[in-house]
Order: structure tokens, then sequence, then C-alpha cells
DNA sequence: CCAGGGGTCCTTTTT
DNA sequence: GGACCCCTGG
């Protein structure tokens, strides 16, 4: 190293391996970060080197995370240190960075220029609509199954033929290749087409159809290669096969990849995620360099010596000792309960005097669960004793019925041809198209092989019924009127930043949902009495979300000039003019040509640090509604205007996928039994080998409880229940097996004080018999686990 | 053919 | 607490 390097202030405070991790930017690097050892900061310090120390333009480096905290968190840090021109670096999730990608390429491989994007509901009515499609009609079958199982298909980058061909291969293999595998296979093609069809793509596209591009484009790669030149990856051990495609793609041949990751703490595997990209990185890249960060700055010595514990019980690992000097800390707790609401109480109560005794805000104090339905009993105990508290993920908030109603109208206006949205308003609120109505309109559709909205628009009074024909109608004239008023509302955007009040696209939609009678609906429904209020809510955040859309981007022109990335990578699009609705776009075509030198290696030497823009190279555009959707998709809650003020004044409750990244000073773990940590699903998949799902499902379920363990810094309280209700009975429960990896003298231990009734517990005596009936019998016919679907 | 009411099932983890 | 199914009444 040399002098004027090591002293460099983006140096200081930094320990030798960070330091190493700091100035290796050439070629390929894993930096292998334990829990708490300063990843983040690790990798922000590297970026500033990157631009202070190496002179490389901010413009030419890439981040990709996964979340969009992830991002928001690194691009104000990297912001703090290395100034305004870092504004200027690309920090992006993947699936931003796939967004962006099919925005400038997408057209090359038949994407429409507006493509909607789909998630949980839009998926599930897409395959609903692709399994009617070949008469999978009977749809008792769990849509959401076949749908993961498809899922799992695209990021292993199968096929459709390719799945078909696998589930024939393992059923004459004389595995029990399960109904569900043969009906996804069949369902595959379907749904791909459908999504097709109504120009929408779902997440696993963001990333597959990019990589295909890429590997399929020669123009794009380089157009790429011309954009970035320092590629990282934060959270590597969370990549699927088709993000290490990607990597390496957007690595290039310069191959200046710099990836972070923990294997200890790889937890998706379910959604494909393989924590061999890590453990094999180099081999995947050559040449490549490993640093390990083995400090960790976070957790007592007594959480760390925890987390070592009850990580050293899984064998597949890099190796890596994670050490620290700060001080031994507190005992760890380990709390026995009587059932979840005693455990809840118990852990209200604590809050509430560890907070004054040991003089915490709320805001130090985390809930984690393996599941979101443990929230529950926490969330009560909280409330009652009017104790502040955020559930942090949870159920999505489009998930919810009015927020996808409400988006899905928005879109029915967006995008003319999404099937989807239209299918799921057509009759919301009752308009007089009931289920004969769409299904004959459907089979109008089939039988002449055209789109289901196109199906609509020619259906006559024949074909569906004059009162029908004329609810269609009336409906359809509802969306064409609308999309006019939309248009207007985004001239009126285009023409200058909103002032006071909401901007003119959120008010057009305020107006129109209005409109729609959602609002209505929703209040005359008796069983929505209680929620009534909050549902409208939900509604006003969406149009509030548009809002905030409009002044963020408004906001862009003022902060930057010219192309930029600052922050919002969904916003802009390369396109001339033409008004919101129209079919069709300009490329500039030329600009690419210019940059496509024919050494792409030598580029980053010979390249001015100005360039002709590329698609890549986002221009400005004024706000649209299809952009404010794009990234209302993308972000979900997480957009919702709840200030980070809020965060210091509540107790955080989430699960522990959710508290990945994430530190608190004293941490709760509840529900540590067998069947919840490991779950009972991870059991059985253990115990069944040819189950899909990769890996080793009870590892990753260790992995989970470290994850968990290495979050907290000074205080850790971990809890299970000798029983739980379940569907109105208690049902005795074992504790985790990975609680007797940690020693026993890190532990400070507490029984139930028995508070049950005597029938309570009479009736405890009765079900662990049943249940452990139950188990031995299920040991012996082992495939019993579809049951009564006939 | 449509709307609304009442019953029944189930609930891993997420971009 | 929901999503979904079936049934009944207009």
């Amino acid at each position: 190293m040399t002098v004027e390097a090591t002293s460099a202030p983006y140096l200081v405070g930094l320990n030798p391996q960070q330091r190493s991790a700091v100035l290796h930017t050439e070629g390929p690097c894993l930096i292998l970060a334990g829990a708490g050892s300063g990843k983040t900061k690790t990798l922000v310090h590297r970026i500033v080197h990157l631009i202070r120390g190496k002179g490389v333009p901010p413009s030419r480096i890439v981040v990709v995370t996964f979340t969009n905290r992830a991002a928001d968190e690194m691009r104000e840090r990297v912001q703090a240190y290395a100034g305004k021109e870092a504004r200027e670096v690309t920090v992006s999730t993947f699936h931003s960075l796939g967004v962006r990608i099919l925005r400038a390429h997408g057209r090359r491989i038949g994407l429409p220029e507006r493509f909607a994007v789909y998630s949980g509901p839009d998926q599930l009515g897409a395959l609903r609509s692709a399994c009617a499609e070949i008469s999978i009609s009977d749809d008792r079958f769990d849509l959401k199954r076949i749908l993961r199982r498809i899922s799992d298909w695209k990021n292993r980058r199968v096929s459709p033929e390719q799945a078909i061909r696998e589930v024939a291969a393992a059923r004459t293999r004389g595995n029990r290749a399960d109904d569900y595998a043969v009906l996804a296979a069949d369902a595959y093609g379907r749904y791909e087409e459908t999504l097709r069809a109504a120009g929408a793509v779902d997440f696993d596209d963001l990333l597959l159809l990019p990589v295909r591009l890429l590997e399929e484009d020669e123009e794009v790669r380089r157009d790429l290669w011309r954009r970035w030149h320092y590629l990282m990856i934060d959270e590597y051990q969370d990549t699927n096969p088709v993000q290490l495609d990607l990597a390496r793609l957007l690595a290039g041949q310069r191959r200046n990849l710099c990836v972070v990751g923990d294997d200890d703490q790889s937890i998706y595997a379910f959604r494909g995620a393989d924590v061999g990209n890590i453990l094999e990185f180099e081999r995947h890249f050559p040449g490549a360099r490993v640093i390990k960060l083995e400090q960790n700055y976070r957790s007592t010595r007594r959480i760390l010596a925890a987390a070592n514990a009850v990580i050293a019980g899984n064998a597949r690992r890099h190796a890596k000792r994670l050490h620290t000097e700060n001080p031994i800390g507190a005992p760890i707790d380990l709390w026995e309960h009587e059932d979840e609401e005693a455990e809840a109480e118990a852990i209200a109560n604590e809050i509430a005097t560890r907070r004054l005794t040991q003089k915490r805000k709320w805001g130090d104090f985390a809930i984690l669960y393996r599941t979101n339905t443990q929230s529950r009993p926490l969330e009560e105990a909280l409330r009652s004793r009017n104790m502040p508290y955020r559930v942090v993920g949870g159920t999505a908030f489009f998930d919810r019925k009015e927020v996808a109603d409400a988006l899905a109208y928005l879109r029915a206006v967006a995008f003319p041809k999404d099937e989807i949205a239209i299918r799921r308003i057509i009759n919301y609120p009752a308009r007089g198209i009931g289920r004969a109505t769409v299904l004959k309109v459907a089979e109008l559709a089939q039988a002449r092989r055209i789109g289901f909205v196109d199906a609509l628009l020619a259906a006559g009074p024949a074909d569906i019924g004059a009162a029908a024909h004329r609810a269609v109608a009336g409906f359809l004239d509802l969306l064409e009127d609308e999309r006019q008023k939309l248009r207007a509302a985004e001239a009126e955007a285009a023409a200058g930043a909103p002032g006071m009040g909401l901007p003119p696209i959120a008010r057009w939609a305020e107006a129109f949902l209005r409109r729609t009678g959602i609002e209505e609906e929703i209040r005359s429904d008796r069983r929505n009495e209680r929620t009534a209020d909050l549902r409208v809510d939900n509604i006003r955040d969406v149009v509030g979300s548009i809002a905030r859309f409009e002044r963020r981007v408004w906001g862009q022109l003022g902060g930057a000039e010219g192309a930029s990335d600052v922050g919002d990578d969904v916003v802009a699009t390369p396109r001339a003019e033409p008004g919101p609705l129209d079919e069709g776009w300009t490329t500039r075509a030329g600009v690419g040509a210019a940059a496509s030198a024919p050494r792409p290696l030598d580029e980053s030497r010979t390249m001015p640090a100005a360039t002709a823009p590329g698609p890549l190279d986002e221009t400005w555009t004024p706000p649209r509604l299809v952009d404010a959707l794009a990234r209302i998709a993308l972000t979900d809650l997480e957009d919702r205007g709840d200030d980070d003020r809020e965060d210091d004044a509540s107790i955080a409750l989430m699960t522990l996928h959710s508290a990945k990244g994430l530190e608190f000073e004293d941490v709760f773990i509840v529900g540590l039994e067998e069947e919840i940590l490991p779950h009972a699903r991870s059991i059985e998949a253990a115990a069944d080998p040819e189950l899909p799902g990769h890996g080793d499902p009870l590892a990753e379920e260790r992995r989970l409880f470290y994850v968990g363990i290495t979050r907290a810094r000074s205080r850790l309280t971990l809890s299970y229940c000798r029983a739980r209700r379940k569907h109105g009975g208690l049902v005795p429960r074992l504790p985790s097996r990975y609680l007797d990896d940690i020693p026993a003298d890190l532990l400070n231990v507490r029984s139930a004080g028995t508070s049950l009734t005597p029938e309570e517990s009479a009736e405890l005596r009765k079900n662990f018999f049943a249940q452990m009936k139950a188990m031995l019998a299920g040991d012996e016919q082992d495939a019993g686990a579809q049951a009564r679907s006939g």
C-alpha cells in the first residue's frame, strides 16, 4: 500500500481486513463479511476509494442490493461520505436494475415499452386464467403452490419445455413426481403466454429477461459494459442461478466484480437462492481474491458465543471465525411460557420495565418470529398496554384486497391490454357483469384466438345477452373516458413542477377511484365494519404514493443536471415525445452505434468520463402513471411515507427473514419450538429428499436462528411455549432443537409458572398423547402429506 | 343470470 | 382473519 493510500481519509478507522477489502478494486473479489463486521461501511469506503483514490467516474459504478431498504441505506451513506458527485453512482436492487435494462432494450425481445410488473395477486390471476385455458379449470388446486413451482423453474432458468421433460423424467425414474409438478409444467407455458399477451412481466422475469437479452444481444452487452465498469453486489449469498448469470454478464471481461456476503446468513433457498454461489465464487470467477471480515463490532461476547455455537452445527460453510473485542455482556435469557399469550404478555411487560431500568428507547427493542401469523398475540399485548410498535413487512401492502383493487383500476386505464387487471375489477363493485358473462367472453377469446380484452370489445348482445352487453359497454366507456382524463392530467404534470396540493396525476387517480365506488363498496360491507377506515386509508395511500412519485420526479430535475441515475432508477425512460398512451416509441438509434467500440476491455482507459448518453443513461421525463405504477410494484410499502423518526419511537416486530441486515440493542426471539423453528414444512422437506427446494432445509432454519441472534447488540431473550392454541385447542410443544446447541453457561433460564386451569391441563395431556400417536403413525406411512382433496 | 349471505378451509419464509 | 365455495332469493 502506498503512503498516500494508507493515510487517505476514507481509510481511517478501518481494520486491516476492511482496509484490504477497500483497496482491492481490480478483478473479482469476494468479501466474506461475518455478521456485524462493518460490511456496509467497508463497501461505502470502497466506493469512495474508487472515486477519490482511483479517479473512477461515479457514473461507472453500480451497486446491486436485494431490498430497497438496503439500496436506500447504501445510497445515503455513499453520498454522506463521497459528497454530491456520488449521486451519479448507480445504486439499485436487482429487480429495479432489471426494469431499467428492459426499459432500455426490452423491445429487442418484443416487450412493449410500457409493461406492467405483476406481483403476487396478479401472478395468481394470470395463472388462473392460464389454467382455465388448459381446462385445469377445476381449481380445486392450490394455485400458489403451482406458482411457486413455476417460479422455481424460472429462477433456475428452466424453460416450459424443459420443465415438462424434467417432470416426465422424474416420473420414469420412479420418483413420486407429485401431481402438482405435472400440473405446473403444463400450466407454465400458458402462464408465460398470458403474461406476454397482457404486456406484462412478473418478478422473476425482471431478472430472467435481462439475462436472456444480454446473452443473445451483443449490442446490449456493449451498452452495459460501456455504462458500468465496477460492479458490487451485496448479500451475495442470496443470489440464485439467474442472478449469478446476471452478475457474470454485468461484470463482463473487466471482471471488476466485488461481492459481499455471508454464507451463514443464506436464508432464501426457498426462492431459488443457491449458497453454492458464494461457496464456489472462486470457481465461478477464477483468480478471485477472498477477503474475510471476521471481527464483530455489534454484539456482546456472550451473544456472539451463542451465535457461533449455533452455526457450528452446520457443515457446509466457508471457514470463518467471528470474534469480538466487545464486553462480555449480560447472560442470554431463555424463557419458557405456558402459551403464546403468556409469552406475549411477559415480553410486553419486560420491555416496559427495561425501557425504564435500562433507559432505552422503544426503538431499541425488536421482537422477531418465524412466521407472520405469530405477530398477532404480540400486537395485542402491546396494544393493550399502549406500547408503540410497528410491524415491518407482514402482509404486503398490495396483497391487501382493496389496494390490489385500486391498483387494478389504475392499471386497467394505463395498460389497455392488461387482462388480469380488467378481470379483477370488471364486476367490482358489482355492475351486472357476472361470472357467466366473463366466462363467455373468455370462451369467445379462445375460439377466435384473440386476447380477452379484444373479445370484450368484440362481444355483441348475441354473444353475452343484451343486459350484460350494456353493462360491458358502460364499463369500457368508463375506462376510455378515464384514459382521456389521464392524458390531460399527464399533460398538466409535464407542464411544470407541482405546487401545493395534490399533483395532477394523483389528483386524477383520486377522482377516478372515487368514481369507481370502491369506497362505498367497502363501507357498505358489514364484514368491514371495523376495518373500513383502515381500508379506505390504504386506498388513499395508493394515491399518496403517486403524489410522492410526481414530486420526486420533479425533485430530480432540480437536483441533478443532465443524465443521472440519482436514486430512483425506475423513473426515467429514454423516449421521444409521444403521449402516455400512444402505442410504440422511438429509440435513439445511432447513439448506441457510436458507443460500441470493438474492444470493450479498453474502454475504461480510452473513454472520457462524459460520453454521449446511451440507452441506459436515462434522460429525465415528466411523471407518468405507468412509471408510478412500476415503482409502486417494486417498492411496496417501504415507500409509504413512514418517517424514519418513527423507528426510534416504536418497537419493531418482524420475521427473522425481514430482520436480516438490521441490528437492535435488545432483541427477543419468540416461538423457538419444533415445527416453528425449524418450521414443520422444513422438517417435512428434509425427511423427503425428492421434494423440490434445494439445499438442506434444516441447515437453512439454523441459519435463520443465527441471523436472529446476531441482530442483537447488548441483550438477547429467547423464548418458547409449552403449548400453543391451534384450531381452538391447546397443543403441546417441544423446545427447538437449536436451543440445545447454546452452552448452558451463557444462559439464564426461566421456566413457566403454571397458570393453566385444571381443564386446560387435562386437555393438554390428552392432546399430547394424541400428537405422539399421530407422529408415530406419520412415520409409518411416508407419503401421506397430500391427504384429502379427492 | 346476478347479488348477497353464510359456511369452511387454511396460514413459511419474499423481491 | 381471510379467501373461497355453495346456496338461496330476486
